[in-house]
DNA sequence: GCCAACGTTGGC
DNA sequence: GCCAACGTTGGC
């Protein structure tokens, strides 16, 4: 099993707009980035861990864990016109976009900030090494280590071996 | 709202 | 295949 770190604009899709889904499960559409869709395309199997990161707010931060429920499959809104994901180059014949449903688990009760994530990010802290509090890091889906997904469950406040 | 960092596009 | 121009992300 493999554990992942997905931004989102919670003014856009939240957290909590994940959990008031129909079972709380939910497309991850609108991804049009290549390397994002090739960890989702080649990696992303069902049973992996994520952790839902709200971007673009304040403070940004996890706000709790979600499940991979279904691998990678076309993104049909890309050959929308009416969509703002829309994308002339992929068609229903030929995506060129794949997304995957994601299932709500369970909520931190400690919001974790990206202040927390960058106070452990230090070299030889916990988090050393996690993509997310590198400089510059614009990648909306990242890989996480084992050890940082469980340190992060530690530090919004749940026991990872519950999940 | 600013802007640094990074990705994509397209002319050559 | 290079790289300048442009667009986007996302913290601040």
């Amino acid at each position: 099993m493999k554990y992942w770190l997905m931004k989102s604009e919670p003014d856009v899709f939240s957290f909590d707009d994940l959990k008031a889904c129909k079972n709380q499960t939910e497309p991850w559409d609108g991804i049009r980035n290549y390397q994002a869709r090739n960890f989702m395309r080649d990696e992303m199997k069902v049973g992996d861990l994520v952790l839902f990161y709200h971007s673009n707010t304040k403070p940004p931060g996890v706000a709790g864990i979600a499940r991979i429920v279904k691998e990678a499959y076309p993104d049909h809104t890309s050959w929308d016109p009416k969509s703002k994901y829309f994308d002339e180059k992929s068609s229903a014949d030929n995506p060129r976009w794949l997304m995957v449903d994601v299932q709500w688990v369970a909520e931190f009760p400690n919001y974790v900030s990206l202040d927390d994530l960058k106070a452990d990010s230090e070299e030889g802290g916990p988090l050393d090494g996690l993509l997310v509090t590198r400089r510059g890091s614009r990648l909306s889906i990242t890989p996480v280590e084992e050890k940082h997904f469980l340190r992060i469950c530690e530090l919004g406040g749940i026991d990872a071996a519950s999940l």
